[in-house]
DNA sequence: CCAGAGACGTA
DNA sequence: CGTACGTCTCTGGC
């Protein structure tokens, strides 16, 4: 007899969720108790009792029949807490990737759906398993009903069948009923008899079979009992209405539907992985992989090394090529090369198996016309680091078709880009560490230690790479994002590629001498802090610095940091710089100090043997889309303070160039004022004046012309902190008044801007009803901080919606107009070089600078038609210090 | 040797 | 109790 489960979802979420700690959460902050223990017992349910079939059964809404009937109906239950009720959609994604159905019935209870579902079920030959926290169900058992019941916790279960019934109550299952109805449910507000308890009510049921049994021999009672019984009956009858399980229900299920088929491992992986859950994803793997799991297949793969010239031209007669590299030693041995579409040796594109074709670096010559022709695409995880790999060997690759690294980014932007093997594995249920025969940190294929490169691993990638194409673009297909990889973060590959070639020249004698005389500076300030502090100590360490202040001078804590600690940071300092001289000179030594150990000492070992700096720009870096840069990171060069900018004179242009820094004026208030189309702030743009000064005539009530400094500072707080989701209390904070005043500067301005604080609003209702928020350019930033149980978290996920779609739109307005311009810079007289967010940094040569500033100023303001105009700012100068608009 | 914290540079 | 990054240094645990 096929059995089949049916589990009251709401009362295993909840035991769940009172039976694990609060503090189980997802590295984002969502908190998954409920989610996990209700997975968990479901795992252990398909574990024990192997169904055959399986159902979910939830309560949906508050109202039913019973509370129409009586109004009092669990009345005194508590609304269900914030931190169990945004988990309730985590687990409906669980179920949806295990294809589980889910089923409810407004107006009734999971109960109800359950029971009618037991009815159903058993007349066509079921044997079923209730699962469910809530004793009502105890009416339904029978022979081939039995009962799951959550006694405590989420492991004590007992399973309850009519010997356990009668055992535990005295009374029959098809008595239960009758018997709680005269007992009474305190859990769901049902009152029963007085002085009828669990052993009168069983005795009683025991001798007159059933209520109207009971309630015909009233006579034969004591006085008491008898009395209470009759002014009862009403209630008494009341509650079997209410407790009985309604199993006439009409459901839009089959019985198909209920049989349990194949798991879909790869979309049941996604949801684990998004949530956190891996010892339960080894659990299910384990107990329910038959066949070794899905995620486990390995790509088998045939070898072929390229030995002949002929060969090389089946690769350049493909459609195109799947490319990773191979490594030997660290050192680039060789590429593997697998055919895109179609596989011309085994005639399918099956996962699991396929040939690559190994090119040694020796044969690469015969190959190289095809990795230039941009009309034979290729594809290629981490592309600009191959690229950047072959072009140091002389070779170039041309026609980026696909990169898994950015369509993953694409997809969700985790601010760090993901491996390879865990694509394969999510997309493609492959196991790629099982082929590889070692591995090492960088994410490329690992090699023997004896036996030379490992060419089974490469040739296992660059399939996945092939087959990651098709899924992975038809995942992106769905959700409308293919322009946004075709058009965008694919061609900026190669504008990246270029710019990190290229560098910048770094005068490395000035740098060095820069740091001779900081070196100075430090000694000379480390003895005068160590005369006012009395003793000497590590002024580098916060912690050591922290009990000279505040514990040896008694100075007052202003600010604790995240871990209790007092805060010695720059804004605390500033507020006790009158206090006493150490102060003030500790401020200094921290800025000496960190020009010359990240800039100064940083950049030196960085510069090359062409006396230039190659950072790195990385496309996947940031979670908004933005990019990042590193080794060195050149979108942090000192600019605030004087010192500071000292830096900035290191960076010089070649000789007979100049450099030109291009910097959109104000991108992301313009964004603002175009996505929420205020038409105060949009006046304000197109009147193209200044929008700090415009802000503050209107925020103040005055006219341009009479705009303070003062309140043009405070506008500029108030415009900033808008773009970041800052509250009264920053801007407080921020402009150093009090919280009354900060609140009424931003109610001004919303006044002012009503349809801004609209946009605002919207931007976080959207984000927490689908999830994520979008820019311009329909690149998502998912948000599940919104559905944290912590306040802190949900507010700061706040924040983080508000801000995403203004800094996500201005870095796409930003790429596309490098990708234009890449396109229309001749390479010998104008190169880009940086990028630093809303600016551009350009090498020109001196005869082409005025063509140049004139082209770069038109692409950057003509790349996309706003509501406002966007405008460029340019300057231009020999070195970064000087240069001048 | 590594990870996290704290600090601080930029848009 | 303002978003997004990367780097340096110290510190505590391995």
């Amino acid at each position: 007899m096929p059995t089949l489960a049916l589990v009251d979802g709401h009362s295993l979420a909840y035991r769940a969720f009172y039976a694990l700690p609060p503090d189980l959460a997802t590295s984002t902050g969502q908190v998954t108790n409920a989610a996990f223990g209700f997975t968990s017992m479901l795992i252990k349910l398909l574990g024990e009792h192997r169904p055959d079939g399986m159902a979910v059964a939830w309560d949906v809404g508050r109202s039913t029949f019973r509370t129409e009937r009586y109004a009092d109906y669990k009345a005194q239950r508590e609304s269900t807490p914030d931190l169990f009720r945004s988990q309730l959609p985590l687990i409906r994604e669980v179920l949806e990737a295990m294809d589980i159905p889910q089923l409810e019935r407004p107006g009734f209870e999971a109960d109800d759906v359950i029971a009618s579902l037991v009815k159903r079920a058993t007349d066509l030959g079921w044997q079923v398993l209730v699962v469910t926290g809530d004793r009502d169900s105890f009416q339904l058992v029978s022979q081939t009903v039995r009962v799951v019941y959550t006694r405590r916790g989420i492991s004590d279960t007992v399973v309850v069948d009519p010997e356990w019934v009668e055992g535990k109550y005295g009374v029959r299952p098809g008595q239960y009923l009758d018997y709680a109805a005269l007992r009474g449910d305190t859990s769901d507000n049902l009152p029963g008899v007085p002085g009828v308890g669990e052993k009168t009510a069983a005795r009683l049921l025991s001798q007159f079979d059933d209520l109207e049994g009971v309630f015909s021999h009233l006579e034969s009672y004591p006085p008491r009992l008898r009395t209470n019984l009759t002014t009862h009956q009403d209630q008494v009858l009341l509650n079997r209405e209410l407790m009985a399980l309604v199993d006439d229900l009409e459901l839009d299920v089959d019985e198909d539907r209920l049989r349990r088929g194949d798991l879909d491992w790869p979309s049941i992986r996604e949801v684990f992985d998004r949530l956190e859950f891996a010892t339960l994803w080894r659990r299910l793997r384990d107990q329910e992989g038959e066949t070794p799991p899905a995620a486990d297949a390995t790509i088998e793969v045939e070898v072929r090394v390229v030995g002949s010239a002929t060969e090389v031209s089946t690769l350049a007669g493909a459609a195109g090529l799947a490319l990773e590299p191979v490594h030997d030693s660290g050192e680039l041995v060789g590429l593997m090369a697998v055919p895109l579409v179609t596989d011309p040796v085994s005639g399918g594109s099956g996962a699991m198996a396929g040939t690559a074709f190994y090119v040694p670096v020796s044969l690469l010559g015969h190959l190289a016309p095809a990795l230039a022709d941009p009309d034979l695409p290729y594809s290629a995880y981490k592309s600009k680091e191959f690229a950047q790999e072959l072009h140091r060997i002389g070779y170039e690759l041309e026609g980026l078709g696909f990169d898994p690294e950015l369509a993953g980014y694409i997809i969700g932007p985790a601010g760090r880009s993901e491996k390879l093997e865990d694509l394969a594995s999510r997309y493609l249920a492959v196991d790629l560490t099982a082929t590889e025969s070692g591995g090492d940190d960088d994410g490329q294929a690992a090699f023997d230690f004896e036996g030379g490169p490992d060419l089974e691993a490469a040739g296992a990638r660059a399939i996945a790479v092939r087959d990651l194409q098709e899924v992975m673009e038809a995942d992106l297909a769905d959700r409308d994002q293919v322009t946004l990889l075709r058009e965008m973060e694919l061609p900026l590959v190669r504008v990246l590629a270029r710019m990190e070639q290229h560098g910048i020249g770094v005068d490395r004698g000035y740098l060095e001498e820069m740091g001779a005389d900081l070196g100075a500076d430090l000694a000379g300030l480390e003895t005068e802090i160590y005369e006012q502090a009395g003793r000497t100590f590590n002024i580098k360490s916060s912690q050591q610095f922290g009990k000279v202040l505040f514990g040896d001078l008694g100075l007052p804590v202003v600010k604790k940091t995240s871990r209790g600690s007092p805060s010695t940071d720059a804004s605390v300092l500033q507020k006790l710089e009158d206090a006493h001289p150490i102060v003030g000179l500790v401020l200094r030594y921290r800025e000496v100090e960190k020009l010359r150990s990240t800039y100064v000492n940083g950049y030196l070992p960085l510069i090359g043997p062409d006396q230039r700096i190659h950072a790195r720009f990385n496309q996947t870096g940031a979670s908004t889309g933005r990019l990042s840069s590193d080794r060195p990171n050149l979108q942090n060069i000192p600019v605030r303070s004087e010192l500071g900018r000292t830096i900035r004179r290191a960076f010089v242009a070649e000789e007979g160039f100049r450099f030109v820094v291009a910097d959109y004026s104000q991108i992301e208030l313009r964004i603002l004022a175009h996505l929420s189309k205020d038409p105060g702030l949009l006046g304000a743009f197109k009147a193209g004046e200044d929008i700090h000064t415009e802000t503050a005539a209107r925020v103040f009530g005055l006219t341009a012309d009479t705009v303070t400094a003062d309140a043009r500072r405070r506008a500029k707080a108030i415009n900033f902190g808008l773009l970041y989701g800052m509250e009264a209390y920053g801007l407080a904070d921020r402009l150093k008044i009090g919280r009354a005043e900060a609140r009424e500067h931003m109610d001004t301005y919303f006044r002012q801007f009503p349809d801004v604080r609209q946009y605002l609003r919207e931007v976080v209702q959207e984000a927490r009803r689908v999830g994520y928020t979008t820019t311009l350019f329909g690149r998502r930033r998912y948000l599940p901080e919104l559905l944290s149980g912590n306040w802190q978290t949900r507010q700061m996920g706040e924040r983080m919606a508000l801000n995403a779609p203004v800094q996500g739109s201005a870095a796409d307005v930003m790429k596309m107009a490098m990708i234009g311009l890449d396109g229309r810079l001749a390479p010998e007289e104008a190169r880009m070089l940086l990028q630093i967010h809303d600016e551009l940094v350009f090498e020109v040569r001196e005869d082409a600078v005025a063509t140049t500033v004139h082209l770069v100023r038109e692409m950057m303001e003509g790349v996309v038609e706003l509501d406002v105009p966007l405008t460029v700012d340019v300057g231009i100068g020999p070195d970064l210090a000087s240069v001048k608009g």
